[in-house]
DNA sequence: TTGACATATGCCGATATAGGTATATAATGC
DNA sequence: GCATTATATACCTATATCGGCATATGTCAA
């Protein structure tokens, strides 16, 4: 397998997420649920560019869309995002004075693990 | 300027984090300062292949060097991947149960939003 | 039906990415 | 000096991204 390039936008959140305008879009949509022109409008971006952002947010599963009259409706599902904040919390210590006894972090990574096992469904 | 495709790798440290074989380094760097030939061994990765994703990172300040006789050592810088951190948080919430407190959230998207108005050009 | 509105999709061009192979640079030891 | 080790860089190819523009699809209203 040759030519391999960098990997699809739709191939993971960290991906999707890389694109400064999509993370723009969910912040908007953070907002509540909101029609496609409604961030047109916001954005200053064409319809088309974000119609195209708006489907790749949809394929890494970080937007739900739902019918309404002529609209069409979307809303955030932040799941995708949460590998994303799991992998970045390990690096927490390294840019925070709080987290700069070894100890203790290791003890909160510990808890955390603990909670988080209880969350899933 | 016409014709813009995605942004450099080296953008950001969204963008550089995007490669899992970066996040794979970033990972074993954290353990401590390690000469390239130890990540190659460990990554099952051609030499150059892993030269040119440090190279990324140090671009985007997320490994810092040190020369060693013949080696170079590479180690973590974290700094960077606060804002990943940041950005994130805010969205804990859509995942977690134990972050169903919407008034508090918004508040914390509005100062973020304030931020990346700063960021704009 | 016809037309206005809302959104999605098609095609285009410029860019640059990841990995591969070969080679350059640099430090060490004999 | 020369060979060996450690790392960086150059060049290549296949891929796919983002935005622009034109057009298709779909829905409402008179």
């Amino acid at each position: 397998m040759l030519g391999m390039a960098r990997a699809a936008t739709t191939a993971d959140a960290f991906n999707a997420v890389a694109e400064p305008r999509r993370r723009q879009i969910l912040d908007l949509l953070a907002g509540g649920e909101r029609p496609v022109n409604d961030l047109v409008a916001q954005l200053h971006l064409a319809q088309p560019v974000v119609s195209k952002h708006l489907r790749v947010l949809r394929e890494v599963g970080l937007v739900g869309v739902r019918d309404h009259g002529r609209q069409r409706l979307y809303r955030l599902e932040g799941q995708p995002l949460k590998p994303i904040h799991d992998w970045v919390k390990n690096y927490e210590r390294s840019w925070s004075q709080r987290f700069d006894r070894l100890d203790v972090v290791l003890e909160e990574l510990k808890e955390n693990k603990e909670e988080h096992d209880g969350d899933d469904k």
